[in-house]
RNA sequence: GCCUCUGUAGUUCAACGGAUAGAAUAGAAGUUUCCUAAACUUUAGAUAGGAGUUCGAUUCUCCUCGGAGGUACCA
């Protein structure tokens, strides 16, 4: 049992003993005593005062001098103000290390029979175009969540919903039509969801150029918008795609293939997967289905025009189009048919989407219609909801160049790292060096956008929020690659010497620190945030280093101490290298 | 207009309703004959403004001001 969870007990305990009053465990606050007071733990006491009908002064001696009594961890106690600081018995502290060193996998959860399924969607691409910052938080957020719910016993599934049909496709594979030549990916040696990328940013040059031609004829922006042979095309090239046309579906299948490809590069380099992907033209027909069955139960209502609507308002939303008076279906409907068929695979517990912020709206109305059309997880759907990322000249617009590709950042933060690196580098093999630029490059990328409150809108500057000092993922890596150079020097000791040794200030600190991993973890499985992962695993690296820069280790001649320090510095290491496996960073063995 | 989110050092981020609001970075000053200085130490610097609830408010409620997003046929 953890100290915090006896001292919690005790308290409990003592309070009924003392009081008579019921107080649940669960409510009693402790935390981390504050360094500047003397303790481990501080219990706050004036959640009892009304039970003790004393001032929080007294109350507060009275549970200490009980606690010390009755709880033999607790051997000191003062009281500051109504904090009461227990100082705990040094002989516990190496006895706590010890029995979590033997755990690999301290403070994770294995999945059991009753662990729910918790599907979790992240990424959610268009076809149209590559990746950019802005799915590189999505991922990460995605990918993360789903390893901290795992790590909290929960079965998930990792699942993508790829919007591969609709207008944009259309506009990049007429533009491809047009201005290709027959361009592919194997011809130019560009990425394919580059390439398809250019053709959606040439479709609309073209598309405005001709807006201008025709609003200098005298139109409006309006009419010029309705009059542009290009968009019509583009809409003709949509109908027939619904039609099942054998040569537009073709062309659809190639240039999507050549984007999927490209996807895979980025996914895998990313680090992030998905255990079953799902495409928006499978799953559309069958929303509309949905929703028409839907119209029959009277959910929802047909307008003269012939548009299927869902009305809310008696929830306080408003009215909603699901199907357009032409029968083809939106964003809803498609969302819907998805739900429909996820639900049909798997019995899933629960859903969580992960989907920035600007989609609110959406998702509480997905939530609601879910619930009426019968989804036992609709009512209670999650949408994790993240903030933009923005540029310091503010949002990102594809269409003036300002977004940050993936890849291209990628690149760069890989780039970076070896550059940084050259030196320290010298005298490892290229490929080791290589490796070990491409983990840190990725881990100061990944801890930069995770260690930020999810839900938060953060800047990124290009030049110069990379930064491999201070609190950054490369701190974090570096920690671990010290500890391991010491590991291999000292090569085999005896642990079972570290039993006699007498730990000081700063190494029961970090035993505390280490032990407070399992809570950690589980408030980060409660409230999804990464983000306590990541801020966890910074504060136990910086600890470490205070710890070691005044600390031998290999060179104690103390024996005990000396074991002591070693299985210290290794269980460190280790719940570090779990912790930010959390977050999809690797840690290299030498840095 | 209406709805949602958001406002903390120069900057980027922390803080279950709990003690003197923490870090990093930029600034100033230091630490290496010693296990990796991508480290460590010292220093200066912030809760947008105003009411309320509370033993206690960055946190909860209300008002004002600022920022972002959404708002029925884009996803």
């Amino acid at each position: 049992m953890s100290l915090e969870k006896e001292v919690k007990k005790g308290v409990a305990a003592c309070v009924k003993a003392l009081y008579g009053a019921d107080v649940a465990e669960e409510s009693v606050q402790v935390s981390a005593t504050k360094k500047e007071f003397e303790g481990n733990l501080t219990v706050v006491v004036f959640p009892y005062l009304r039970a003790s009908h004393k001032g929080p002064e007294d109350t507060g001696r009275e549970i200490g001098a009980w606690l010390q009594e009755n709880v033999p961890a607790v051997e000191k106690y003062n009281v500051i103000k109504g904090f009461l600081n227990l100082t705990i018995a040094q002989t516990q502290w190496v006895d706590l290390l010890l029995s979590i060193s033997d755990d690999e996998k301290y403070g994770f959860k294995e999945a059991g029979p009753d662990s729910k399924l918790v599907m979790v969607e992240y990424s959610s691409p268009n076809t149209n175009k590559p990746l950019h910052l802005g799915h590189v938080r999505n991922n990460l957020l995605g990918y993360s969540l789903s390893e901290i719910l795992k790590a909290n016993g929960h079965k998930v599934v990792k699942t993508n919903i790829v919007n591969d049909r609709g207008i944009h496709i259309c506009k990049s594979m007429l533009a491809w039509k047009k201005w290709g030549e027959g361009a592919t990916p194997e011809s130019t040696g560009k990425k394919g969801d580059h390439l398809i990328g250019d053709f959606y940013v040439s479709f609309d040059k073209h598309y405005r150029e001709e807006l201008k031609a025709l609003q200098a004829q005298g139109m409006s922006e309006d009419e010029a918008k309705e009059a542009s042979p290009l968009m019509k095309e583009a809409r003709e090239m949509l109908r027939k795609w619904e039609q099942n046309d054998a040569e537009v579906r073709e062309l659809w299948r190639t240039m999507n293939g050549w984007v999927y490809a490209g996807f895979d590069e980025t996914y895998k380099r990313m680090g992030v997967n998905f255990d079953k992907i799902y495409y928006e033209s499978d799953t559309y027909l069958e929303g509309k289905e949905l929703v028409l069955s839907g119209l029959e139960k009277g959910i929802m209502y047909r307008k003269e025009d012939g548009s299927v609507w869902a009305d809310l308002t008696d929830a306080g939303l408003d009215h909603k189009l699901l199907l357009r008076a032409d029968g083809t279906s939106v964003y809803m409907t498609q969302d819907i048919g998805t739900a429909k068929l996820r639900f049909r695979d798997y019995p899933i517990d629960k859903m969580i989407y992960v989907v920035g912020n600007e989609q609110n709206y959406h998702f509480q109305v997905l939530s609601l219609l879910l619930d009426r059309l019968g989804f036992k997880w609709g009512k209670d759907l999650t949408h994790f909801s993240y903030g933009m990322v923005n540029l310091p000249e503010g949002k990102m617009k594809s269409r003036e160049g300002t977004v940050v590709d993936a890849d291209d950042l990628m690149d760069t933060m890989i780039n970076d790292a070896a550059e940084a690196s050259a030196e320290r580098f010298a005298d490892m093999e290229k490929e080791e060096a290589a490796e070990v630029a491409r983990m840190v490059g990725l881990g100061a990328l990944k801890y930069f956008l995770l260690k930020v409150d999810p839900r938060r809108d953060m800047l990124f500057n290009p030049k110069e929020s990379i930064d491999f000092n201070g609190n950054t993922g490369p701190f974090l890596q570096y920690t671990y690659a010290r500890i391991q150079s010491v590991m291999r020097k000292a090569g085999a000791y005896d642990k079972s010497s570290a039993k006699s040794a007498i730990p000081d200030e700063k190494e029961t600190a970090l035993i505390q620190k280490i032990s407070d991993f399992p809570n950690v973890l589980a408030e980060a499985g409660r409230s999804y945030s990464p983000a306590l992962i990541a801020n966890y695993a910074y504060d136990l690296a910086k600890t470490y280093n205070q710890f070691y820069y005044d600390h031998p280790i290999m060179k104690e001649e103390n024996g005990a101490q000396k074991g002591f320090r070693l299985e210290l510095s290794r269980v460190v290491g280790r719940t570090l290298k779990n912790a930010v496996a959390l977050l999809g960073m690797e840690m290299p063995e030498r840095m």
